[in-house]
DNA sequence: TTGGGCCAAGCAAGCGCTTTTTATGCCTCA
DNA sequence: TGAGGCATAAAAAGCGCTTGCTTGGCCCAA
């Protein structure tokens, strides 16, 4: 008789307790900070007060951990940047939202967004883990046709490479995730204002 | 007649042969494709014919081995980003001229800057190898005068946050890194033009 | 009394590295 | 001229340690 079961379902070792969900987010946070490869099991055994062997009660291998946080949450990822992409909005604007929304979850999601732009190395030589690098290819496919969107309306300049451009913003995303900190001196509203400020406009005053 | 006269004297192990420095830059190419960490030494030494045991006699460790490709690549860089950013060039120009020495190295040292850029972790967290965190540091405060200096002259807008717009500059030429292929679709020349267009200029036509 | 949750112990494989031995030239000098 | 000695380069074997993972059993709350 299950009391306040969120997680319930009928697999084995996931019926109660939470102290599943207590490691996977202990995982979680060394993941992000060490790379995936780079975090091991004895470490994640450590935080969490537990010998290494006894994860495996709870987890059937090292990779499980690391799908069962990654899978839940690129493929909503995708699926957003798939909503504001074809919104009826004017392209800049949709390309406005989508930095946002990139940048915004850098805040709701640091850890998980760390995982999935560092360690895309390992991501596409893992079979199993191929749907990861899919996903990032989709979403270039996403941010592209916004860009031609906005060229093709005389909205963004039509001299650019927009290979090349589409590569630079998302480099720029992605590495924002190196080096922003929540508690540091700026707030992601401030981030956010420079990146889309700098982008659209460009250094040279008008 | 001294008995142990033999090794470790003026020249020890490095007169002639040439074999050191092939596996060298064996050893650059598997630490700029998989990272210092992950490339093992049984690699390399797989990639030069020779048993890893082996590659000890030629180098006292691993560490040898990277500070020997890394050390001699940083130092002059750091030097050629403050020749640049010094000259008596405006500002704009100084700035082009430093991404274009900037990407420029990708193509004449692609794994040398994949090896600087990507393995940051690890050379921040090792006290030998302190020194290129320290170059980073510098370069970082480099580009930071040359915006300045633009700002104040009233060549580059005065409304951008300095320190997060010399966040993006920077991880736009490292994220270069891992997506440029000199034998891709694009020249060295077009990712300078578009990265240097955009930066200026901004993706809305004037 | 049952089974969820963990410990204790250990396995095989891989890590960077060491030591000892072997093979092959090249140089010297009787 | 040719044998001994030295330098170079690599093999062979194995060290101590860490990796992800397995197995068997104990404890205690329901």
């Amino acid at each position: 008789m299950p009391k306040e079961v969120a997680t319930a379902e009928r697999s084995p070792t996931r019926r109660k307790s939470g102290r599943r969900e207590e490691i996977l987010q202990i995982a979680r946070t060394l993941f992000a900070e060490k790379g995936f490869e780079a975090a091991s099991i004895r470490e994640i055994g450590d935080a969490a007060g537990i010998l290494s062997g006894s994860l495996y009660y709870h987890f059937a291998t090292k990779d499980d951990m690391l799908d069962e946080l990654v899978r839940p949450f690129v493929l909503p990822l995708l699926k957003q940047y798939e909503v504001i992409a074809h919104s009826d909005a004017e392209a800049p604007d949709r390309l406005r939202q989508m930095i946002q929304f990139g940048l915004q979850n850098l805040v709701q999601e640091p850890d998980l967004l760390k995982i999935v732009a560092n360690d895309r190395k390992f991501f596409a030589k893992s079979e199993r883990f191929s749907y990861v690098e899919e996903a990032w290819q989709d979403i270039f496919q996403i941010w592209y046709g916004v860009l031609q969107d906005g060229v093709r309306q005389g909205q963004f300049r039509s001299d650019l490479n927009l290979h090349i451009t589409l590569r630079m913003i998302i480099e720029l995303l992605n590495g924002t995730v190196d080096w922003f900190r929540p508690d540091g001196r700026f707030t992601i509203e401030q981030v956010i204002d420079t990146q889309v400020e700098l982008l659209f406009g460009g250094l040279t005053p008008r």
